[in-house]
DNA sequence: CGCCAGGTAGACAGATCGTTCTATCTCGCT
DNA sequence: AGCGAGATAGAACGATCTGTCTACCTGGCG
């Protein structure tokens, strides 16, 4: 990888995380990066190649994250607060602006744009891999677990950026220790008649 | 209110919310309103008075949605139900593309922004009714309790236009219902030293 | 030495953006 | 009758957007 490249995703990254994607122009990227434009077309065919390069690298990133974060954990489930720790600390830290990908589809509905397939991909990735994780940690249905704690983090995401992300980092935290605690006592909630599918 | 206003906002309401906020332009609005530009200024001074009157437009028909939901409720619980419903029958209608205030703030992330101001005033308000519901259900902490209700939501929400809604919409009422639960048997979840705020 | 990949610099095209403007028309109200 | 609010129709503005193009420079490698 070039060094005009690498400069080039790291000014699209920061930029189109923290402004957003439609709002952030071929010049902003290149203007930031110290490059010409000509150079960002030769490594990026398009604004969506470079787009999608940037949800690229930002999937790497947490596929990273993730990894350090399970290494080492004994319990499938100590390796579940670990990722949900990891999370929070993203909440946490200056600038976070929310979720990437979240944000990204916001803008690219359309599910045949490589930005929104991008996105899918991801999350499709995530919730394996939480589900795998809590069925190693003794989850009886780990798949609705791990929905559970994906549509957890999803919340946690979105309000993190909106809202003080102490109140929040502690809420998911919670949410996070109940989900855990259902592997023992599964819940029967009620249901309302003709209603489910 | 004038009727060239009102196909105006109704087509600007749709538009924005299938496609993205700065992916419509003003011509896409008044072409499918059947109204020419003039007219369209003359009642919204800006692009962003338009989308400040489509996101309050929003936030009223969500004011009416938990003013029905609640009504006729019995106990506190059961509004919480009701809302939680009403989220979930919205997940599942057809062209669902999520919160229409998660996105919006998702392509206007500076909290100066009109937009960005409307979306916290929206957000701050739901968490106030959700919290009220939850005192009247007789939860001893109401207001942790309406963060983790607001924060499934928004996981559902965001979720619920990415995958098939139905197991989307599952796994929300049972948060719901393990959320409700914790009003009688309150949690305390290990904690980790030295990490907590 | 000679070549060429990869970079700089900047003009340019074509489209679209939000916004303003003039000119005309049609009602309803006083 | 007359006036003005609200609508139509459409040209035009300046800005910005993605993307292409030409021309030149530089350093490493066969």
């Amino acid at each position: 990888m070039s060094e005009a490249r690498a400069r080039l995703l790291a000014s699209a990254s920061r930029l189109f995380y923290s402004e957003g994607l439609h709002s952030v122009g071929i010049d902003r990227v290149i203007a930031d990066a110290g490059v010409t434009r000509a150079t960002l077309y030769r490594h990026f065919p398009s604004k969506d190649d470079l787009l999608v390069a940037y949800l690229t690298a930002a999937d790497q990133a947490i596929r990273a994250d993730v990894e350090t974060a399970r290494t080492g954990k004994t319990s499938g489930a100590d390796a579940v607060r670990a990722v949900a720790e990891s999370i929070a600390d993203g909440i946490r830290t200056p600038g976070f602006r929310g979720c990437a990908f979240l944000n990204a589809v916001a803008e690219y509905p359309d599910p045949a744009h490589p930005v929104h397939q991008a996105v899918l991909t991801h999350r499709q990735w995530f919730l394996d891999v939480v589900t795998e994780l809590l069925a190693q940690a003794g989850e009886t249905a780990p798949e609705p677990a791990a929905r559970h704690f994906v549509m957890l983090r999803d919340g946690a995401m979105a309000a993190g950026c909106l809202t003080d992300p102490a109140p929040v980092c502690e809420t998911f935290r919670l949410g996070v220790e109940g989900l855990l605690k259902y592997r023992d006592t599964p819940v029967v909630p009620p249901r309302k008649p003709g209603r489910a599918s």
